[in-house]
DNA sequence: TTGTATGCGTTATCAC
DNA sequence: GTGATAACGCATACAA
């Protein structure tokens, strides 16, 4: 690699001058300046980003530490924050935590070298699970700031993009009830035990409670299993007022289609079907799955935008941005 | 954060010292070295990064650029990237190309600046479509390594970690002319411009030749649109000889065994239907889809480790190692 | 056993 | 308009 020092010495000029003039410094002469660069970009001459980094003590990293990326919600959030931060000449270095709480720990204090400025993260589910927050509380601490999305500790005090599970799950709930004149609506859930989870489940609760309707929730193994068919086929049998399906993941409710149809059951005639999802979710099934659609893409542009603001002036406020969901109707028929 | 002169003041001694100390060597004694190691401790003393690598040249950081991540074999990757580098003390700066050649360009050149020790890569589409190495050749003529995985250019030389695309495909197609007794195997394919589309293409052909059997192939557009659904439905209805459909994405598989059975054909005695997948793509349509199961984890994996082995020691051969993908029968009937 | 000096590549301050 | 020098934090060759 080509270094200030190289340039100088063939140019026969000290290295500040050099520097200088590739910085458009105004000290520098006209010819030097043009004499400089070109040689600059014969030898396609870059600034060592390790050595600007020392100096400048900024490293222009964003660290990411998602629990999974192969779980399409986050997948299309990585997408948004690189997107963002590239677009904002920052680098972003990715970690993952496949949910465990011991990885996300040394993650962060791997990171916590000068390595990033500062950290966007969504909980990994062991920590939550767990309520493990100290290794986030110490990165805080030793002052880099650290962004949470989706799932949220809500005891720490920091930058936050949420969904609003609560709510997009409640209206969702209300149009099965009141526009499709649904009574007997099966919830399925495998995050419950996720902060996430938790609020769709309260929002579909709040739903029928406004209702006086009665829930019927299926649990199923966090671990997407080969019993998941099973179990919501036996349910849907031995449940035959069922007439509605919400599922809060994004997998779920395509099975719970291919179920109903499996059983019969005319869609969305006699069983309506809704889902999590993103764009091309409705795609794997016939007929198409009504979602809500989170603004996955978004809210990691979001949550990179807010972190690079607060890391150019760190006597900004706080703040939790919620951002709110899109609900898909099925458009299609059988 | 701590450094090393702030740990030296304290103990009143010299930064040199402190450095030996906390690197075990064996000149210092052990007193002053639990002194040191105490108050570092104590301190949450972690040597800056940054200063490191400007030392010693290294970054020990790998340069991920992906076509997106969106895309669950991306993902699943890059899952085995991350935890092989982990596993190895490196971090990876990701970048995402979006498919586009000049993305890609400027990931390459910005990283190319000390930031990383080398590349991970896997070909843009337009890049490859447009036939643009340039870029590319430029990262290993300043003697950063590149490694290529999946999507690979054949005329530059360097490590590559593939899929026995053609291999696989011709397998599969073969089981189906074979076992299963079909002889009007409909291809369906969204990814023919790219290099691992047309090797499929051509495993599909050759077994088919070897039979003596007809092709029909039925091309898509690439950006999946909501016309996939009637595009395959219309041809199915069109050609009702057809007895068998082989996706060679991870999408249009799922959409087809949707289409079959709209047109009322059973599933897998008028229709088989194969494609590629992951571990949970077959959950996603009843009765379950045969899928060429591509080891993606397995991928990012080997991708790695070849690459840190080569940073280690660049005198290593360059090599081409060509992971073979499961296929992965239907098990269940509808 | 400990300390001093040097350099990694860059930028910034100051002197000429 | 140009150049010498110092500093970022660390590691190491060398001196004491």
């Amino acid at each position: 690699m080509t270094t200030l020092k190289e340039l100088a010495a063939l140019l026969n000029i000290s290295v500040s001058t050099v520097s200088k003039a590739l910085n458009d410094s105004h000290e520098i002469s006209e010819n030097t300046r043009t004499r400089v660069k070109e040689l600059a970009t014969k030898l396609n001459y870059k600034p060592n980003r390790i050595a600007q980094q020392l100096k400048t003590n900024k490293s222009k990293t964003i660290g990411v530490i998602l629990p999974t990326v192969t779980n399409p919600f986050f997948a299309e959030v990585l997408h948004g924050i690189e997107k963002t931060a590239t677009n904002n000449d920052y680098d972003i270095i990715v970690c993952l935590s496949n949910e465990t709480f011991l990885k996300e720990k040394r993650s962060l204090e791997l990171l916590s070298n000068g390595s990033v400025d500062g950290f966007i993260m969504a909980v990994a589910r062991e920590s939550q699970v767990k309520n493990e927050t100290e290794h986030i509380l110490d990165v805080i601490k030793s002052r880099l700031p650290v962004l949470m999305f989706d799932r949220v500790v809500n005891e720490i005090e920091c930058n936050k993009v949420i969904v609003d599970d609560f709510q997009s799950v409640l209206e969702a709930t209300e149009y099965l009830i009141e526009k499709e004149n649904r009574k007997h609506i099966l919830l399925v859930s495998n995050i419950e035990e996720l902060s996430v989870g938790k609020l769709r489940i309260e929002g579909y609760s709040k739903a029928l409670e406004n209702h006086n309707l009665k829930p019927h929730i299926l649990k199923l193994d966090h671990a997407v299993d080969v019993d998941v068919e099973k179990k919501i086929y036996d349910y849907l049998k031995a449940n035959t007022t069922i007439d509605a399906i919400l599922s809060i993941d994004h997998v779920t409710g395509i099975v719970a289609i291919n179920m109903a149809k499996k059983l019969g059951l005319k869609i969305p005639e006699e069983m309506s079907v809704m889902g999590f999802g993103f764009d091309h979710t409705p795609l794997l099934s016939s007929p198409k799955i009504s979602i809500i659609h989170q603004k996955a893409h978004e809210i990691g542009e979001i949550s990179t935008k807010l972190l690079i603001d607060s890391l150019k002036d760190d006597s900004l406020q706080l703040q939790t941005i919620v951002v709110p969901s899109d609900l898909k109707l099925n458009e299609s028929t059988d």
